[in-house]
DNA sequence: TATTGTTATACTCTATAACTATA
DNA sequence: TATAGTTATAGAGTATAACAATA
């Protein structure tokens, strides 16, 4: 049903789907709409150590211990600039990352302490039986797949030519 | 290659994947990702209309015309009650939502007005071309199945038992 | 002169609790 | 007594521009 749906919407890119089928299409609402429902499962952990969502996101991103610099952590952590500045200050302050000299002096590049890594050691271990859960209900072949295409989404939609 | 590593993942659920490895595979993190780059692209058209995104997911939720009240439009459009008063009165005070009788007086509900079913359409039409490019880059038949695995996989997750 | 990041500022959304009205 | 929604309030993120430091 839903397929045929969608089916209807590609071939005849004219018509424009109206009402709960469009909504049900539109591929932002669904992004945002199954991030919720996860993200919903996995929140109390990170709340549990006083992490909000984008910090956690920047230890996660900092966890194979190379050493970032700001902008790459906005890029792959989704946060803007002057999000960033300050979670870096509250994360340092915390003693869970600390800076590494670069050899151009305007990048701030920092790495997790070991502070830092074993916070994120014990918040992977804390919810991985939150994320066995939820590949075993929606098949564990399935979420590969799905983590491949989203990652692939994305490299895809940014290597489109810019429509500013 | 990506799959390799997700089929270690799965296959070994006690072993902790670190780092970038860890990352890339983050279920929450790839929808989130995935999300930005996609929805970039369509902002500008919701920015010409001064319309915030939340606001637009309302018009959309209530583009097929049925009448919806606060509660369900804060499921489907991800939006905390607070939030959403506010952005039902900024929408009614431009016109384009009115309120609906309802048997139950405590519920709140609304549908669109001629204008805002017009600025619904005005909408979709512009950004047709760019998710028509977004399909055509990342393959119809792909997107499709992108979509029925994220509303699935909401469903799911939404089935499971409270983790509270 | 271009790039990296911080600061400043205003706005919006998030989140929780307390409150009102209705059932 | 339970439910639907609003109000109150604090906090965090979003977004833009202006600025500082470095290349």
């Amino acid at each position: 049903m839903k397929t045929e749906s969608a089916q209807a919407f590609q071939t005849d890119p004219e018509a424009i789907p109206s009402g709960k089928e469009y909504y049900e299409r539109s591929l932002t609402v669904a992004l945002l709409r199954a991030r919720e429902s996860t993200m919903r499962r996995f929140k109390k952990y990170a709340d549990q150590e006083d992490l909000s969502l984008p910090q956690w996101r920047v230890l996660r991103a900092l966890a194979d211990g190379e050493a970032l610099d700001a902008g790459t952590l906005c890029q792959r952590c989704v946060i803007l600039p002057p999000s960033l500045t300050r979670i870096l200050r509250a994360l340092s302050e915390r003693g869970l990352i600390m800076p590494v000299e670069c050899a151009d002096a305007r990048r701030h590049m920092v790495t997790l302490t070991d502070s830092g890594q074993a916070l994120f050691d014990k918040l992977v271990g804390a919810s991985q039986e939150t994320r066995r859960e939820i590949d075993h209900a929606f098949g564990e072949e399935k979420m590969s797949l799905l983590l491949d295409m989203l990652n692939e989404l994305r490299i895809v939609t940014d290597g489109l030519p810019s429509n500013d």
